[in-house]
DNA sequence: ATGAAAGCGCTAACAT
DNA sequence: ATGTTAGCGCTTTCAT
C-alpha cells in the first residue's frame, strides 16, 4: 500500500506568492509579464515558481476571463480516412498559429453519436466547431441552439445559413465525365458513396449534367450509389464487369471507392477507364487519373472563417469553394 | 454599428435556477440526475433549462471537482502522415469510450515547438500526455517535471522510465532482411529515416544484425540514412540505381520512404527487390512487400495505457509492444 | 509598485 | 427534499 495516498494536487499560484513573500497578485502579475513589478520581485516569484514546478492552470484563468477556452473543436469521420486527416492536419496547423488547439472527434459517421459529440464539445467551452457532418442533419439544427461559430466542411449544412467550405464537386465531377466522353466512352459507369450526404450529390448530378449535355444516356444504368466502403467497391465494380455489355470506363466518386475500384480491375486483362475523385497517395505511381483538389487547405480555409467569428467578425455567412481540376494520369485516358 | 454590443454570455445555472424558482444546487441535483429530487422539480428545471438553451460550463465543473479536464492530449507529427493519423485515430476511438477527449497537436518535427506545445497542453490540464517525439529528447526532460502520465508511442524514452508503446522494430527489420537474403539477394541497399530516432536505429540495428548473422558485408556500402522524405527518397534510390554496382535489393524504413522510393522504380526495366517497413493503402494493389504491423492498435494500446495512469494505477513503467510481420506481396520476392 | 476583496460557474459539505 | 455557505485557481476592480 503506497505511502503517498494524496494525490499530488499541482501547486497554485497562491503557493508560489507564499513562497517569494509576495501577494498573490504581485505573483500574477510578475508571471504574466504585467508592467509595475520591480525587477527583482519578478526575479523573486519567477524562481518560486521554478522551484515548485508551478504550472499556470488554464482552466481557472478561462473561467475567469470569459468562460471559454482555446480549443476549437474537429467533427469528422475516422481520422484514417486520408481525407479526414488532411482536413485535421491544415485547420490545426492554421489554428496553432492563432494559439488555439484542434479537439478531433469521431463521428463515427453516426448522427446520434455525433449530436452527444456536439454537446460534449460545446459543454467544454470550444471557442468555434469545424464540422464535416455524417449526413444527418441533426448538426445543422444544434448549431444554431449553441452560441459558438461553426463552420460546415464539405458539406453544407441543410436548413440553415452558416459559414463553410466546400469543394466544387459539381465541376470536377462535370470535368471527368466530359473527359471520358471525349475519350470516346458511352458506357460509363458511375460508382458513389452515401447520397445522403450533399457531397455526393452534387458529384452524382455534376456527372449527370455533363452526360445530358452530351445526349448520352447510356450511363443510367451503371449508376451504383450507397456503396460506403473499399470492399464494397471491389465487390460492385467486379459485378459491373462481369455484366453481359461491361462499361468501358468507370467514375468513383471518393478515393475509398476508387481504391476498391483498383483492387477489382487488378489482373484485368482489358481495364475499363477509371477517373476518381480525390487525389491520393501513389495515384502518380499507379497511374490513376483523379480529379485533384487540396484537402488541407479545405482545412486551413475553415480554420480561417472560424477564426473570425472567434475574433468577433459578424456579417452574412461565407462560402469559400476550392477548386477540382482533373489531373490526366493514364488511367482516364485509355 | 451592430445594436447588440454585449458578447451575450451564455446561461448560467443560477439563471436555470432562478427561473425554475429553485435555488442553486437543486438545479444542479437535477441536472445531473442526482438522488433526492422530486420528480416535479426536476421537469421544471429541465424545462427552465431548455428554454434558456443552457449548456453546462465544463470549465467551471473540472476546476471545481479538481483542476483536471477531461482531455488527453497527442503530441506527434503531422497528421497528413498516415503513420500519425491512424495512431490518432486508434487513440481517439478508445478514449471517446471513456468519455476523454483528444488534442493533436503537430510539433513540425521540431524539439523546441514540441516542448512549447507540451507546455500548453499541460496548462490546459490535459489528464495524460500521449507522445511520439521529435527525437530531441527534449519532451522526455520536461515530461518529468510536469506531473502528467505521459505515454511515449513508438519512441522510447531516453534518460528516464515510463509507459511506452513500441513496434517490434528490430524483429521487422530481421525479418525483412532475412526474406531479402533468402531471395539470393547480397547487394541489399538501406534507406532510412533520421537516425536520431530511436525507431529508426532499431531498424538499422535489426537489418544490420541479420547482415552479420548470414555473414554479409556487401550492404554496408549501400547504406543511406538521414533521408525524411519522399522526394529526397526518390532521388537517394536513383542515384542508387545509377551505381556502378547498383544494388539487387532495397529494404525502405517507413512509408514515406518507400512510396518515394516507388517513384524511382517506375519504369526502371529490371528493379530491385524491395521491402518497406510500414504497410500502406494500395501496397497490396501495388504490390509491394512490406512488414506490416497495426498503427492504429498502437494509438489504441497508447489510450489504454493512458487511461489506466488516470484511473490511478501506479506501479513500474509498463512496454507494448506490437508485433511486426512480413507481408510478401511480389516486390521482395523478385 | 503592491495588496485586498470580489467573483467567474460550478459542486461538496453541511445545514434544515 | 431543498437551501446555504464555501471555495476550486485565477484575474479584475479598486485601494494603498
Amino acid at each position: 500500500m503506497p505511502a503517498d495516498e494524496s494525490p499530488v494536487r499541482p501547486p497554485t499560484l497562491n503557493q508560489v506568492a507564499a513562497r517569494a513573500g509576495v501577494s498573490l497578485k504581485t505573483a500574477s502579475r510578475a508571471l504574466n509579464g504585467e508592467p509595475y513589478v520591480s525587477g527583482a520581485t519578478e526575479r523573486r516569484v519567477r524562481q518560486a515558481a521554478d522551484e515548485l514546478g508551478y504550472r499556470l492552470n488554464g482552466l481557472a484563468r478561462e473561467l475567469r476571463t470569459g468562460g471559454t477556452s482555446a480549443l476549437v473543436g474537429l467533427i469528422s469521420g475516422d481520422l484514417a480516412n486520408p481525407f479526414y486527416s488532411a482536413v485535421a492536419s491544415g485547420a490545426e496547423r492554421e489554428l496553432r498559429q492563432h494559439g488555439l488547439l484542434l479537439i478531433t472527434v469521431n463521428n463515427d459517421e453516426d448522427g446520434e453519436l455525433e449530436s452527444s459529440l456536439l454537446t460534449a464539445l460545446v459543454e467544454r467551452r470550444v471557442r468555434a466547431l469545424l464540422v464535416i457532418p455524417s449526413g444527418g442533419g441533426l448538426v445543422a439544427n444544434s448549431a444554431s441552439a449553441h452560441n459558438v461559430p461553426f463552420v460546415f466542411v464539405d458539406r453544407p449544412p441543410v436548413g440553415m445559413a452558416a459559414d463553410c467550405v466546400l469543394i466544387d464537386n459539381t465541376g470536377g465531377a462535370r470535368a471527368a465525365a466530359e473527359h471520358l466522353l471525349a475519350g470516346g466512352h458511352r458506357r460509363i459507369a458511375l460508382v458513389a458513396d452515401l447520397v445522403r450526404t450533399a457531397s455526393q450529390r452534387a458529384r452524382i448530378s455534376g456527372f449527370a449534367a455533363a452526360m445530358r449535355a452530351a445526349g448520352n444516356p447510356a450511363w443510367e444504368s451503371y449508376l451504383r450509389t450507397d456503396v460506403h466502403d473499399a470492399a464494397t467497391a471491389t465487390r460492385v465494380v467486379g459485378e459491373l464487369l462481369d455484366l453481359p455489355e461491361p462499361p468501358t470506363a468507370l467514375f468513383t466518386t471518393n478515393n475509398r471507392l476508387t481504391i476498391g475500384a483498383l483492387r477489382a480491375l487488378r489482373g484485368c486483362r482489358r481495364p475499363p477507364a477509371l477517373v476518381g475523385f480525390d487525389d491520393f497517395e501513389l495515384a502518380d505511381v499507379v497511374g490513376v487519373t483523379v480529379v485533384a483538389h487540396d484537402m488541407t487547405e479545405l482545412g486551413r480555409a475553415a480554420a480561417r472563417l472560424a477564426f473570425d467569428r472567434i475574433g468577433g467578425h459578424t456579417g452574412p455567412p461565407r462560402t469559400v469553394v476550392i477548386p477540382a481540376t482533373l489531373v490526366p494520369r493514364g488511367s482516364g485516358e485509355r
